[in-house]
DNA sequence: GACAGTTGTATACTATAATAAACAATTTTC
DNA sequence: GAAAATTGTTTATTATAGTATACAACTGTC
C-alpha cells in the first residue's frame, strides 16, 4: 500500500522541521542517503526496513511513530468504498467497511442474513475477539457450547478461537455490525 | 542492519508454523509472491514497508509482533562490543553500552570523567529524560536553574529537554550510568 | 551586491526487492 | 505402489530502492 509510504514520508517531514533539521543533519544522523531521504518525504519511495531502521534510529523515535497517519486526517468508509463478499448462496452477505490495518488491529463489517440462514465459522487463532451488535432483526449466536439469542440492541462479545456460528431464526432479513479484535 | 531482517523472518515463520500455513497460503493471503516470502523467513531479504504492510494485514497482525527479536534469545553486551566516543579532550568518555533501537525506546551509556571536567549538553527534544546513577565518585548535575550534588550509590531522573551539564568536582574519577529515555 | 555556505532537487548508476515460472522433494489419495 | 497434489527451493527477469554527484535556489555575512 503507497499510503503507508506516504504516512512515513509526513512523519519524517514533520519530525524533521519540528527540530528543525536539514536533510543533511538527517542524511548524517541516520546513514541513509540525502536523494532517499527526500524521496521517502515525497512519499515517492517505498523504502526497506533497513531504511526506516536507520531513520527511526537515527532520529531516536520508534517505528509506529512513522508510520501512524496524520493525527489530523479525516477517514471517510461508505457503502462504496466497502467491499462485498456473499457467502451461503448469497444469503450471507459481508460489507467490508472498515479494512484490517496492523496499526489498528481489528476491523470493521456490515452483514446482512437472510431469513434462516446459518453461518458456521472456523476458529479463528488465540486471542481474536468478535463484537456482533445487532442492527436489524435477531440472531443466534453459538460459540463453545454458549448459545445467545440477540434482538435489535443488543451486542455480544466472545472468543473467536472456537468454532462458532450465526443463525439468522426470524422470517426477515438481519442486519449486524461485527468488529473483530485480534492480538 | 540485517538484525530487522532476520527478525522478521523469524517472526514470520513462527507465526506461519504456529497457523499451519504453507507459504502458498500465505502468499495467497497477504498477495506477497512465495519466492518473497521465502527469502523473508530465511532473512536474505530486506523487505520493504510495503511489503511488510501487505504481510501484517493479510496475516492480521500488528508491525511490532514482525519486528520483535524472538524472545528466548539472549544479547550480551560488554566493553569489547561498546563504542567509545571521547569528548573535552578526553577528559569525558562516553562508552555506549546499548545502542538506541527503536523498539526499546532508550539507550545506555557508561560515562567516565577526570577530575574537575564539565560536560554541557543540548536540549534534546520534547519528553527525553535522563537517568544518572554515580557508581564511583560524585558528580554535580545542573538543568534548567536546579542543581543536584550526587554521590556513589545514588540515581538521579530528570528531564532533558533543556540545557544541562554533568560536573565532576572531586579529585578522583568519576564513573556514571547513563539511561537516556526518547518518547 | 558579490561571495560562500546551505538548502532541497534532479540525474545517472548500482544493488537488490519482488515477481513468475520451472523445479525437486515430499506427502496424499485411491 | 503409481499418480496427483502439495510442499519449499531455485532461476531468470523486471521494477525500483538506494547511492553519489552535480545542480539550482535560497540564505546569510562582511
Amino acid at each position: 500500500m503507497e499510503q503507508m509510504s506516504r504516512n512515513i514520508g509526513y512523519q519524517l517531514k514533520k519530525i524533521r522541521v519540528q527540530r528543525s533539521l536539514s536533510l543533511d543533519d538527517v542524511a548524517k544522523a541516520t546513514n541513509v542517503s540525502k536523494a532517499q531521504l527526500a524521496q521517502i518525504e515525497k512519499g515517492e519511495s517505498n523504502p526497506t526496513v533497513s531504511t526506516i531502521w536507520k531513520i527511526a534510529s537515527g532520529m531516536r523515535i520508534s517505528f509506529s511513530s512513522l508510520l501512524q497517519p496524520p493525527r489530523e486526517q479525516f477517514q471517510k468508509f461508505d457503502e462504496k468504498t466497502s467491499t462485498v463478499v456473499s457467502e451461503e448462496n448469497g444469503k450471507y452477505r459481508v460489507y467490508s467497511i472498515i479494512p484490517y490495518d496492523p496499526e489498528r488491529g481489528w476491523e470493521f463489517y456490515k452483514i446482512e442474513m437472510d431469513p434462516g440462514v446459518i453461518h458456521r465459522s472456523e476458529a479463528h487463532s488465540d486471542g481474536v475477539e468478535e463484537t456482533v451488535t445487532v442492527i436489524n432483526g435477531q440472531v443466534l449466536v453459538e460459540a463453545g457450547g454458549m448459545k445467545e439469542h440477540l434482538i435489535k440492541g443488543e451486542t455480544l462479545v466472545f472468543s473467536a478461537s472456537q468454532e462458532h456460528q450465526y443463525v439468522n431464526p426470524t422470517n426477515e432479513m438481519t442486519t449486524l455490525h461485527l468488529i473483530i479484535q485480534y492480538r
